[in-house]
RNA sequence: GUGGCCGUAGCUCAGUUGGCAGAGCGUCAGGUUGUGGCCCUGAAUGUCGCGGGUUCGAGUCCCGUCGGUCACCCCA
């Protein structure tokens, strides 16, 4: 097996085929897609100064406070692998100034999160990420949150389903705090001991806790947007009645937690059945980031590859290949392995896919190679072949079998097929 | 970060009270002097994750460590 020195990293993993054919898929359709919505992409760097971080999720995250891999680099500057995208994308975003004040654009990239791994949980993990910027408006979040499932359903996720909520300005969200705070804390004795830690900190996450008997009190609470201004209501109940108009199902949940601090309004998390309980395959929201002199308002959403493609496997379970369009050339004989040299080099300049058995290997090896290779056909060059001047065609899913020479057989292997 | 389970051939796994390292699949070769898939025969392949300890003797027991996995925490 593998000793320690070929292993990787606790978290972080080799990607190569034949699952790396699924991300490639992912990655195109998505690229197509985005390209129909009118998204471009950006690549902003993966270390970024830490504090960058700091300010725009929030200093108290659990992100931020446990899991940031954070360094010191020769100049004694804290940098940070980023755990996300949004921020790096907004540091971009406010550093193009108003050229960029309704950028519509897209990121794909590994993230690091110092975490213990998990069903679809990676220290090194991938996300796709969407980012429209421009001011809170009900329409511009609904077109996210259809482009949005769009996406998914273009992969083949028919399992999903979006959680709604709203987080209101953040007024609001201290109103919300206070709000549920004051009614849970006569109840605090009842509550379970990582529930009386959050009262304390993040006093929202009591309302998703897993806890049957916080669950039971968390029951009797009223919903959090009723603490919310009348403003932040309306705004919310905008964006449900622009989704149904569109046809797409969405349930509100009104306990739904998103934990980083730059959402407002709007946020959703899309879950999906493949995943156990770690069942967020994607999360998304309304956010408005204050990097120093500039904030940046925008809707996107990211999306968790490694959990996408964990939920594609269980949805569309990878077949077995077609042959694919690829020339096997079979050659024996010193002069007839030379001319296979060429031959195979000759094809692939016209475009077409060609492979061959370098090693001299006799005539059956090479067929079980170019059978296991998926070719649709071999061509056969021996040791008779070169005294006639002939080729043989075989059409592997077929078994039929020509003699050709030259000039026919590149007119029949560069005609489509 | 906390806790449970797991780590033996390329893959999936068996391995009895501690007593010679195994199977299936895959790979390679032969059966077929030049033809894949199906079939038959044979062969090769091991740091039993790693390091200590106990023992005459450890894949097996103990400790540590690395990795995987699941749950919690948190998040995508």
């Amino acid at each position: 097996m593998s000793s320690d020195a070929f292993q990787p990293l606790q978290g972080m993993a080799d990607l190569a085929a034949p699952e790396i054919s699924r991300w490639q898929h992912i990655e195109s359709e998505a690229r197509r897609l985005l390209a129909l919505y009118g998204f471009s992409e950006v690549r902003t760097p993966v270390l970024e100064r830490a504090d960058l971080f700091m300010r725009s999720l929030g200093d108290d995250t659990d992100v931020v406070q446990k899991e940031m891999y954070m360094f010191e680099d020769r100049g004694g500057r804290q940098l940070a692998l980023r755990p996300e995208g949004t921020a790096g994308v907004m540091r971009y975003v406010a550093s193009q100034g108003q050229d960029a004040q309704d950028a519509r654009l897209y990121y794909v990239g590994p993230m690091f999160r110092s975490e213990r791994p998990q069903a679809g949980r990676k220290r090194q993990f991938h996300q796709l990420g969407v980012e429209a910027i421009g001011a809170a408006n009900p329409a511009a979040d609904a077109e996210v949150i259809a482009l949005h499932l769009h996406l998914l359903r273009a992969w083949g996720l028919e399992q999903c389903r979006v959680h709604l909520n709203t987080r209101g300005l953040p007024a609001d969200r201290i109103a919300v705090q206070q709000g549920i705070r004051d009614l849970l804390a006569p109840n605090r004795e009842n509550l379970c001991a990582d529930c009386q830690r959050r009262l304390d900190g993040n006093v929202l996450r009591v309302l998703d806790c897993k806890n049957p008997d916080c669950q039971r009190l968390i029951a009797g609470l009223p919903a959090p947007s009723t603490f919310m201004s009348a403003e932040a209501r309306a705004y919310f109940d905008e964006v449900v009645r622009l989704l149904n108009g569109l046809d797409l199902k969405v349930e509100v949940r009104p306990n739904l937690v998103r934990g980083l601090d730059y959402y407002i309004h709007t946020v959703w998390e899309i879950t999906h059945p493949a995943l156990g309980a770690q069942d967020a395959i994607a999360g998304g929201g309304r956010y408005l980031l204050n990097l120093g002199s500039r904030t940046v308002e925008g809707a996107g959403f990211a999306i968790g590859l490694e959990r996408a493609v964990v939920a594609l496997e269980q949805e569309r379970p990878s077949q077995q290949a077609e042959r694919l369009p690829l020339v096997w050339i079979i050659a024996q004989g010193e002069r007839a392995n030379e001319e296979g040299l060429r031959l195979v080099q000759s094809l692939r300049w016209r475009g077409v896919a060609a492979q061959m058995d370098m090693g001299r290997r006799s005539m059956k090896a090479q067929f079980r190679a170019a059978d296991r290779a998926r070719a649709s056909h071999v061509v056969i060059r021996g040791e008779a072949e070169v005294e006639k001047g002939t080729f043989l065609l075989k059409n592997l899913s077929t078994g039929v079998q020509e003699e050709l020479e030259m000039p026919e057989l590149m007119a029949r292997l560069t005609a489509p097929h």
